[in-house]
DNA sequence: CCCTAATATTCCAAAATTGGAATATTAGGG
DNA sequence: CCCTAATATTCCAATTTTGGAATATTAGGG
């Protein structure tokens, strides 16, 4: 699975934004995500397989932590296409509001 | 569907890199693309939906251009976690940093 | 009008993704 | 050992996505 696809889920990407402020237990995540356990261990699944996160283990929990190499490489991915808007700083506002 | 779904297909990502140069008409990027022609063509209505990419008629043909906002934004939706590799001079990184 | 080129849409089966429910695994604690 | 907490995996049905083939649409040209 592509990074991107990796990314095409809303619940996948409101967990790389937890997963942005440090470490965290997978029960954290299904706690903040409101759904149901196995399904963000399916999630997290999915976002190991891509190398987006990292998992490491302390005693029964799990700590998840936020691997951004492929994130570099989205953000690689983007440059060419950069010259469209760089310097064209008006006001096209923060979109970024958004919860995901 | 967003613009990660729309961008995890190789040949909707390979379309949005031919428009990149510039405007062309649907049956180059079928010649390009190697491809069935319906298949092209839903991949870019897919593309349309997405917002990525725009149409005008020129006679029976369709010329297709890039529409660069959902870029911009995905560009925005990374902007929170670029602090993770800012200033680390990645190897890919300033490509086209100039200033004239 | 009819013909042709260019492109889009529909129909269909195959494959992949997702969620829910049940179950399995893992790692201490008593 | 057995128990419990935390997390992962499996199984299954529903939905979505994809490709291939056939067909439809659109817009001139003769």
């Amino acid at each position: 699975m592509s990074i991107f696809d990796a990314l095409g889920d809303p619940a996948r990407r409101k967990i790389l934004s937890l997963l942005g402020n440090g470490e965290l237990p997978a029960g954290a995540l299904v706690a903040a995500l409101r759904m149901p356990q196995p399904n963000v261990s399916k999630h997290l699944k999915v976002l190991r397989e891509a190398g987006l996160v990292r998992v490491r283990g302390d005693a029964q929990r799990r700590l998840y932590s936020l691997d951004t190499a492929p994130l570099r490489e989205l953000d690689a991915w983007l440059s060419p296409y950069r010259r469209f808007w760089a310097g064209k700083l008006d006001a096209l506002g923060d979109h970024l509001s958004r919860s995901d």
